[in-house]
DNA sequence: TACCGTTGCTCAATCGGTTGAGCAACGCTT
DNA sequence: AAGCGTTGCTCAACCGATTGAGCAACGGTA
């Protein structure tokens, strides 16, 4: 038992009372004894001293050596969205699973802040690093390169480096359909009747490929009148709110269907339904790109596609493993629930 | 331009290039070369050519030599509530604000596990810990202070170290007396109309304090009934759609009020109120102790209390500079929506 | 000329774990 | 008795930043 734990246990204190030498106590703990040709019987006594006085390695000692430090990296825009919480928790789960600590860190979308980021990460000598949301994709991919950082792209992605995201394109086209058979047919003369997709930022590849997903099965199904039934209002739930309130406005009901782009968003158009009649509520067709248990409940016709943190975290992993070095993309496809 | 960066740049590349000494280097770069008398011109060469080879140090090694790490535990278990979430979100934010580097472990609830993520964090030599929903508050605050680690409790407090709670009992007896006014009056003959309490794990002291809010609210307001309107049947849930289906059967409606314990019970609630007719779910009036904000919308009548992580997160870091050492209990009220 | 204080720096130890190199002792062969 | 392989360990350099101690040069004073 430590009695007097003044300062930590080190391999040093427990050379001494096993009467043998730092060396040998660090092999016999990281388990190379056998090719350093420790006998097990020293290897036993070095072991039941380490125990005895409640022995932890310094991993910054043992990072600074070997120049690796078990952390693992994730940048993340600032939680607007609930499916970068669920990210960071499955890779905060899977790390630990693997061994690694995991380091997260919330960067919002600013190109410099970012950056800043990923280079304290290097000062923390990380293992590997995660990157969502990137703004500037190609910079931080440089700034990994240089420095040899084993980097994979998560959600918005790089074309020099390995990525993995939804396949948004795929999902959203799925949405669309479904909403499209769900909903009263779309008169060609009556906007009110139409589909419309609103929310999301044209800067965003994520929204980019939405949107063609949307476009290509409006398309394909002879449904897409007007550009106007894009509404690109950015993902703040107070725009959304806005936006849908002058739609309705216009239209003088609400659509016959609506493509929410994003959880947040879609946050905003209940906020906005709720001082609607429920009864005009229920005659449109929702659908939401994102996924909240709750929203299920909402006694609204809804349909809600759920990006698969759980699966994009395990191929970013295997990625990883891989070594994968120059770009790559792979599209996990979503769950239309 | 850092054009062949085969390594990282050091301190004592940077001394080459500037005709001069590792240490100097070293108190440039970190301000005290005032303290150690170096010429401001010598000290802008170091900075200049520090800037140009892409400079960052190496925080383990600073971490080993200063017997520091510049990263800031938190221990939690896993996210089986959104609060936690919101939490170890806020954990991070405020953490990189201060300079520190958040390093967030997933422990359950299971003893031995916490002990291990706190012994892992011991070796990396973080500054301090937040530890939230400790099992064995007092086993993990004895490995702290004998590591000398700076430590607070969230959320579920122990009494030989500093901890930040919400004012569950208070929070509870407001929400219990809002529900009461908002209810149809009870009548003590008719089971169906009183208001129950459903979900929480009696060993958690947050469901205890909870529970004893209830109760008092109750018994001053004169509607307690019986020990049945108290349903502590855990946070899973499906446990908490059992119950409820249960309860229903029994009461033969559902009940005039519903203290819902958590979010996640909240979860299991509305997925059995999915299958009940609408208008009969109009006739309960519901309270949820946690906060979403898609909640909100559901079309029934809903009261929810939201606990300030934020403000539990700021306090637990004044504990913290204030040097709090003992055990002192802080409760931070919860607000009403 | 000897002494002192100041200025502007450098030296070298240190943090704790890792690891290639090497050494002593022993048994065995020739 | 010399040579060799094996066993079981120890030595010491190293990772990169920090920091107390100390040194050389200079100007000024006695």
């Amino acid at each position: 038992m430590p009695l007097k734990a003044r300062r930590k246990t080190t391999i040093y204190n427990i050379a001494q009372k096993a009467r043998s030498s730092p060396s040998a106590v660090s092999s016999a703990l990281n388990g190379t004894w056998k090719k350093r040709r420790l006998k097990e019987e020293t290897v036993e006594r070095i072991l039941r001293i380490a125990r005895e006085e409640g022995y932890t390695a310094n991993l910054q000692a043992r990072g600074l050596r070997k120049a690796k430090s078990g952390l693992a990296g994730l940048i993340l825009p600032n939680h607007e969205n609930r499916f970068f919480a669920e990210l960071s928790e499955t890779f905060a789960l899977e790390s630990q699973a693997r061994g690694h600590c995991p380091a997260i860190v919330h960067a919002g979308r600013d190109v410099e802040v970012q950056l800043q980021a990923l280079r304290d990460l290097l000062s923390y000598a990380v293992d590997f690093v995660f990157i969502a949301g990137a703004t500037d994709p190609d910079g931080l991919a440089r700034l990994c390169r240089d420095a040899h950082l084993p980097h994979v792209f998560v959600d918005q992605p790089c074309a020099q480096a390995p990525s993995v995201v939804a396949d948004n394109r795929a999902a959203a086209a799925a949405l669309t359909e479904t909403l499209l058979e769900d909903m009263a047919p779309s008169d060609p003369d009556d906007p009110g009747s139409w589909l419309y997709l609103l929310g999301g930022e044209e800067t965003s590849s994520a929204t980019v490929e939405r949107v063609r997903g949307f476009r290509a099965q409006m398309q394909a199904s002879g449904f897409l009148y007007s550009e106007d039934q894009i509404i690109a209002c950015g993902y703040d739930p107070v725009r959304a709110t806005d936006a849908l309130g002058r739609l309705h406005r216009d239209l003088g009901r609400l659509p016959g269907g609506l493509f929410v782009n994003s959880i947040d968003c879609f946050e905003g158009v209940v906020r906005y339904l709720a001082q609607v009649p429920e009864a005009e509520t229920k005659r449109t067709q929702f659908g939401c790109f994102d996924h909240d248990p709750l929203a299920t409940l909402l006694r609204v016709p809804l349909r809600m596609v759920r990006q698969r943190s759980d699966v994009m975290i395990a191929e970013a992993f295997r990625q990883l493993d891989a070594g994968a070095q120059g770009g790559s993309l792979l599209q996990v496809p979503c769950e239309l629930l």
